[in-house]
RNA sequence: GUCCUCAUAGUUCAAUGGAUAGAACAAGCCCCUCCUAAGGGCUAGAUCCAAGUUCGACUCUUGGUGAGGACACCA
C-alpha cells in the first residue's frame, strides 16, 4: 500500500534524526496541496525546540528517494506533502482495469460472520418513506461490509403480532373486506382500526389477545392469515424492487414467546414486578425503567427485541450482529443491550445498534394513499414520471427500465448521500431532483463514460501502459484512492463517504471530459480511454455498493 | 423535569484536530456546425452565542440559546 510505504519513508527519517512519534499521513483536502500529507513536524516542533517549518525541511531532507514518490515539499505551517509519480498513476490505472469488478474491495472482515438486520417490516402497515431510509442504508452497508470481506447475513424482522395489526385485523372485519383483501385496503384498515380504536376498545382488546394466543378457527385468525400473506408478498415485491435479499427472517410472533421466557426466568434476578407488569429498571444504570411485560401478560417491544437478540444466538453462528433503526429508538436499544449484559454477556458484546437519522418532509407534492406519510412506491413512481418527461425532451427516447432505475437513484443517493446519525430533510422538490449532486448525475457520467468506451474500442485499454506524454490528472489523483474511502466506509458503518467520493471523482471527470477530447484519434486516446474506463469501472462498483444501477445508456 | 441527538451560504449536504471551510440547488452571466447540455465555466453568499484546551478548533471541554427525540404497559 503506498499509504503505508510513505509513512515507512517518513518513519526512517525521522529515526535517522533520533524523532520519535506516531506518523499520521492524511490526503490534503486541496488536490493542489498533494497527494499525502504529514504534520509530523508540527507534532515535534515543540518538545524538539525548533521551528516547525525549519524542521519539516530536515525531515524532508532525510527522507529517502522513492521511484512512486516525484516530489515531497514542506508546505503551510510545516506540512511535509508527498506528490505521487507519473509511474504510480499509471500502473494503478492498469491495475484497476485489470481488477474490475474486484476494484475496491478488500479483506478487513475477512472470516467474519456479520449479520446485518433492517429494513423491519410493520405487516399490515404500508412500506413508507421513512422505511425506504433504513431500506437504503442497509442494504448499502450489506454490500460495503460483504465487499469488505465479511460473510453477511442481511436480516429481517417483521412485526407479526401487536395492538396495532388487532386493530388493522377488527377494522377489515368491521368493513367486511375480507373476502375481497387487497393491500390498499389493509393500509386504509389501519387508519380506520387506529381512529376507532377508544370506541372498540374492548372488541380490539379480545382480538389482540386472541391474535398472541394464536387461537386459530376464529374469524379473526382467518383475516389475519389472509392478511398476513399479502403484506409479506408486498413486502418482498418492495424490497425486491428497491434490490434487497433477505437470508433470514425472524418473527416479532417468535421473539415475542422467547423473550418473554427470558423475562420470566430472570426475575427476580434481573427484572422485577410492578403494578402487575414486569418492568427492568434501567433507572439504576443511568437509563430508564420500562416495561417487558404488560399486565395483560403480554412481551412489550422490549422484550421482542431481547427474544430477538437470543434467537439470533440460537439460530445463526457470527462475530457481530448489527442492527440498523431509527435514532429515536436509541435509547431503548440502550435499554434493551443493558439488560442483555446482565443475562448473558455475549449477547451485548457482540451486538451493534446503529441508528440513522429521522426523515422529516418540507414540502409534500406527492400524494399519498392514507393521507398521512407519503407511500414508498408513489414516492418512486412520481419521481420515475420525471424521468421518463426528460426521456421525451431528449432525443434518446423513452426507457421504462432506465427510467426505474434513474427514480431509484435519485432516492436512494439523496439518503446514502448523508452521515449516518444525521437527521434527513426530504424536500421532495430538491432532494429528488435530477441535476446536480444526485444519483443520476453519477449515472449520467457512467454512462457518457461507457459511450466512449464502445466508440473507441475499449478491449485494447487493458494493456495500456503508455500515457505518450499526457501529463497527471486530477482524476488519476482520485482514483487511487477509492479502496481506502470503502475501508473506511466499512469500518465506520458510513455508506455517505463512497457517495461524496462518487460524486467528486465525477465531477473532475466531467470537467475534464469538457476540456479533453477524448477520441482524437491521437497519440495519447489509448490512455485516455484507459482513464475513461477506470473512471467508469470505479462509478460501477461504488454504485453498486449503494444499491444503485449503472444502465448503460441514458 | 431528567436523559439522548443535532445546529455550517437563502435551501439541502460535505469537511480523519490541520492549509484559503468544499459542493449542489436556487439567483445572475457565459458555453452545444467536437466524443450524451441529466454536462461544463464565471460571479455573489456560511461555521448559533460565550468562555476554555491546543502550535492549530466547524470538529474536543464547559456554560448558554434553538430544534428534534426518549422517559411504564404502542412499535
Amino acid at each position: 500500500m503506498i499509504h503505508n510505504d510513505i509513512q515507512k519513508l517518513i518513519q526512517d527519517a525521522l529515526e535517522t534524526l533520533d524523532l520519535h512519534t506516531e506518523v499520521v499521513l492524511e490526503h490534503p483536502s486541496d488536490l493542489e496541496h498533494g497527494d499525502f500529507s504529514s504534520n509530523v513536524a508540527m507534532v515535534l516542533a515543540k518538545e524538539a525546540g525548533q521551528n516547525p517549518r525549519e524542521l519539516a525541511e530536515k525531515i524532508v531532507s532525510a527522507i529517502k528517494p522513492n521511484e512512486y514518490v516525484e516530489k515531497t515539499e514542506v508546505a503551510g505551517a510545516g506540512f511535509i506533502n508527498f506528490y505521487l509519480s507519473e509511474q504510480f498513476f499509471t500502473q494503478k490505472t492498469h491495475t484497476i482495469l485489470q481488477k474490475a469488478e474486484k476494484w475496491g474491495a478488500s479483506d478487513i472482515y475477512k472470516g467474519q460472520t456479520i449479520l446485518i438486520e433492517h429494513s423491519s417490516p410493520n405487516l399490515f402497515k404500508p412500506f413508507h418513506i421513512g422505511h425506504l431510509v433504513n431500506n437504503s442504508l442497509g442494504e448499502a452497508l450489506v454490500r460495503i461490509i460483504s465487499f469488505s470481506g465479511a460473510d453477511v447475513i442481511p436480516l429481517s424482522f417483521p412485526s407479526d403480532v401487536s395492538p396495532g395489526i388487532a386493530k388493522a385485523v377488527w377494522a377489515i372485519l368491521d368493513k367486511n373486506w375480507q373476502d375481497e383483501l387487497t393491500i390498499e385496503r389493509i393500509g386504509e384498515a389501519y387508519v380506520h382500526g387506529v381512529a376507532e380504536y377508544e370506541n372498540h376498545k374492548e372488541e380490539i382488546d379480545a382480538i389482540n389477545t386472541s391474535l398472541y394466543n394464536k387461537e386459530e378457527n376464529t374469524p379473526q385468525w382467518e383475516v389475519y392469515t389472509k392478511g398476513r400473506a399479502l403484506s409479506e408478498k408486498y413486502f418482498l415485491d418492495i424490497t425486491k424492487r428497491l434490490g434487497s435479499h433477505f437470508d433470514a427472517f425472524i418473527f416479532e410472533s417468535e421473539s415475542e414467546a422467547q423473550g418473554k421466557r427470558i423475562v420470566k426466568e430472570n426475575t427476580p434476578k434481573v427484572f422485577q414486578e410492578s403494578d402487575g407488569a414486569i418492568i427492568f429498571k434501567g433507572s439504576e444504570y443511568g437509563l430508564f425503567d420500562n416495561v417487558f411485560i404488560n399486565s395483560a401478560g403480554f412481551g412489550t417491544y422490549l422484550a421482542k427485541d431481547l427474544g430477538l437478540l437470543s434467537l439470533k444466538f440460537t439460530k445463526y453462528t457470527f462475530d457481530a450482529s448489527v442492527t440498523v433503526t431509527d435514532i429515536e429508538q436509541k435509547q431503548h436499544f440502550q435499554l434493551v443491550k443493558k439488560a442483555a449484559s446482565l443475562i448473558e454477556p455475549q449477547w451485548a458484546e457482540k451486538s451493534e445498534y446503529i441508528q440513522h437519522g429521522r426523515l422529516a418532509l418540507t414540502s409534500g407534492k406527492i400524494s399519498s394513499r392514507d393521507g398521512g406519510v407519503p407511500l414508498a412506491e408513489d414516492i418512486i413512481d412520481s419521481v420515475k414520471e420525471r424521468a421518463l418527461v426528460r426521456m421525451r425532451e431528449s432525443d434518446r427516447g423513452e426507457n421504462e427500465e432506465t427510467a426505474e432505475s434513474i427514480a431509484l437513484s435519485a432516492i436512494k443517493y439523496a439518503i446514502v448521500r448523508v452521515g449516518m446519525g444525521k437527521n434527513i430533510i426530504f424536500d421532495l422538490e430538491q432532494s429528488l431532483a435530477l441535476e446536480g449532486d444526485t444519483g443520476p448525475y453519477l449515472q449520467y457520467t457512467y454512462a457518457r463514460a461507457n459511450s466512449l468506451l464502445e466508440k473507441g474500442n475499449a478491449d485494447t485499454v487493458a494493456q495500456v501502459y503508455d500515457r505518450a506524454g499526457l501529463a497527471i490528472t486530477d482524476i488519476e489523483r482520485l482514483l487511487y484512492r477509492f479502496p481506502s474511502v470503502v475501508e473506511r466506509a466499512a469500518q465506520e458503518y458510513e455508506p455517505h463517504y463512497i457517495a461524496n467520493y462518487l460524486a467528486e471523482l465525477a465531477s473532475v471527470y466531467n470537467t475534464w471530459y469538457a476540456h479533453e477530447q477524448v477520441l482524437d484519434g491521437g497519440e495519447t486516446q489509448k490512455y485516455k480511454l484507459a482513464l475513461t474506463h477506470a473512471v467508469a469501472q470505479t462509478l460501477k462498483n461504488g454504485l453498486q455498493l449503494l444499491s444503485i444501477d449503472t444502465p448503460a445508456q441514458m
